[in-house]
DNA sequence: TCCGCTGAATAGAGCGCTCTCCCATGATCG
DNA sequence: CGATCATGGGAGAGCGCTCTATTCAGCGGA
């Protein structure tokens, strides 16, 4: 480094300066693309060690008009924005309450390590943005549509997210977790929820229980309907018409206080199915407080194998979604969607597998 | 949008063209510099309107030299990779196991939320990025350095983390989540943990606790250390030079276990000190299944005010980190390092706040 | 010997934007 | 009334890279 420590960093022109060759060759050695002499790639090799040259993204994109850089949208209902808001639109507070909520359950983060495991490898990085509001949802459009990004992989929290639509509407790459309340032409990565909550039925059955009740998540949402779904089908196959619900939220509380009104009406309950392990644990906590044993007198199941399933006590029998795996596999479709090998929407489902532990 | 769909986006030249100005009055129009008279902003806006004009970021950010990108960097110690690690570094799994644990704290959540909060605003993104190796670090640096980035926020999991030191040998702008265990020459921001471990000091003895004990964080961990000290140091000014004291890991299991074992042999115990929210949790699950009630027998106090101390039951008196804020002012202090309006390091200190609520 | 012909390297035209000059206009002033 | 100056606008030079078109060297075949 005795070339003076000039602030410029060294650009294309410099490299090929030094090791004698055209800018153009430099940039086919940096991108291995067509033949270029062996004794000379060697040479622009040491050249681009010698300069600590590092290729300027903004110069590359602006040319491949690639960014290298996908969105990972979290995405809200929220205001339409024409209702008038109090000017300003969503305050720090909503956005704090929105943050807390989405990353209070693990499973965002599952999410983030999939996409990453997919994308590190291919030099590709995720933008977090929150998309709660419809301010937030035009700056995630007009991110994408000046290039900043060059897609979208969305996890909607909420049935009635209108930004699938918008995205889809403007031809912008995207792909989902979870198929969409109302079709929209974008692919997307999901879970076959009905069969999870028949795993769940038959491992409670095959265990002997004889009164199942079950924590179902909201009834809004379409994996809670199906899960529950799953479950009811699997029972009704084995002869039971009849299960007792309690529609949870998807928390801990919520799972606390649905167990407690199950209890209360049926107290001789000795089979428990929660729509997610975070309701499980409350369920469990609820289970304990009025001295029951899990799972010598009642057994329970989750869903989902998050990471609180090993970290509660007992360890949860939990029907297993791999979230990171499906993650993956939206980055991978994205990735493709943006290359343009892959033109048409597509979706992929994975198959839930039933973890089994302590507490079922 | 009659004139055709043709796929390219339009340029500053199309609405230059369109509006009957020159490039340059356009761009001025956009970023609001110079005098332009009114009219023709007019005119200008109106022709944005009606091309649809975004502007595009690679070719801003080539002249400008500044991406609107900043990296929030999850930072590990990892290996130095000198060790000779089975070639192909991290496995997924490990990365997986590493993602998992930091986003099993609800803390991160509130990192991003701060952050965002202060970014959004000025029209700035964070890529999040996982540095637990020795690849992966450089990976951060060079994207830094290659101009993807224009800083880095780092909240290093590790004392031993090389990162800060690396991003400080480079000049490349960065803040720290905490003050790091060597010097660095990085500005940082930081909370006062020994005037917060004073303050759950002085509430368990104002409410009369006799028999107090601690489960402290990772003694290794210097704000688990810095809690603790302000922790004893009060209780020693009130007289109370003996505190039995058992090391957690800062997760509900080692939480339970702790309290277990501090149980076993201090079966009076009357009052908690749990290092953050996570172990108080679990504190207070060990403590109900050994039939003690909170806080009528037992008080107990934790640290962070995540949002589990609401959720949990019972509530949690807890001493406030106020993260948010925290993070909201690394951006601040990355963004003025960033436009070199700040030129030296700095550190900001935050004040723990005790938050009563129904744990003690 | 000359003519394609192929492979390897170069020249140079942009990508879309910002920003520094420079020029036209009209107001101000000695 | 010409010199001075603020004001608003345009021309055009890059920013650092990719990629097409082009040149050039070498080589076998008619």
């Amino acid at each position: 480094m005795v070339r003076g420590m000039n602030r410029q960093a060294p650009t294309l022109e410099d490299v090929a300066r030094e090791a004698g060759v055209s800018r153009a060759t430099v940039s086919r050695v940096i991108n291995g693309v067509r033949n270029v002499d062996p004794s000379i790639q060697d040479l622009v090799r040491r050249a681009i060690e010698r300069t600590g040259y590092t290729p300027n993204r903004a110069a590359r994109s602006l040319v491949t008009r690639r960014s290298g850089t996908v969105a990972l949208v979290v995405s809200g209902a929220g205001d339409s924005s024409a209702d008038g808001v109090p000017a300003g639109g969503v305050s720090a507070q909503d956005q704090n309450a929105f943050t807390a909520r989405v990353f209070a359950d693990p499973f965002f983060g599952r999410v983030v390590s999939g996409v990453i495991g997919h994308l590190r490898p291919r030099c590709m990085h995720p933008v977090l943005m929150f998309a709660e509001s419809a301010e937030a949802r035009a700056e995630v459009l007009s991110y994408l549509r000046q290039g900043s990004a060059d897609g979208a992989l969305v996890v909607s929290t909420h049935p009635e997210d209108p930004l699938p639509a918008l995205l889809a509407a403007e031809g912008l790459p995207a792909v989902l977790f979870a198929r969409p309340a109302r079709p929209v032409a974008l692919s997307y990565v999901d879970l076959d929820h009905r069969d999870g909550g028949r795993q769940a039925a038959d491992h409670l059955l095959a265990r002997g229980c004889r009164r199942i009740v079950t924590v179902a998540g909201p009834l809004d949402v379409r994996a809670s309907q199906n899960r529950l779904d799953g479950f009811r089908d699997a029972m009704a196959r084995q002869g039971r018409p009849y299960v007792p619900i309690a529609e949870g939220g998807f928390t801990l509380a919520s799972g606390m206080s649905a167990m407690a009104g199950l209890l209360a009406e049926h107290p001789d309950l000795d089979g428990v199915f929660a729509a997610n392990d975070l309701m499980a644990q409350g369920v469990c906590q609820m289970l304990r407080e009025h001295g029951r044993r899990i799972p010598e007198d009642v057994a329970v199941v989750g869903f989902d194998d998050s990471t609180i399933a090993v970290t509660c006590s007992p360890q949860l029998t939990t029907v297993r979604q791999p979230v990171e795996d499906m993650a993956a596999e939206m980055a991978r479709l994205l990735e493709e969607h943006i290359r343009g090998v892959r033109t048409e929407p597509t979706s992929v489902v994975f198959d839930p597998e039933l973890i089994v532990r302590d507490s079922a």
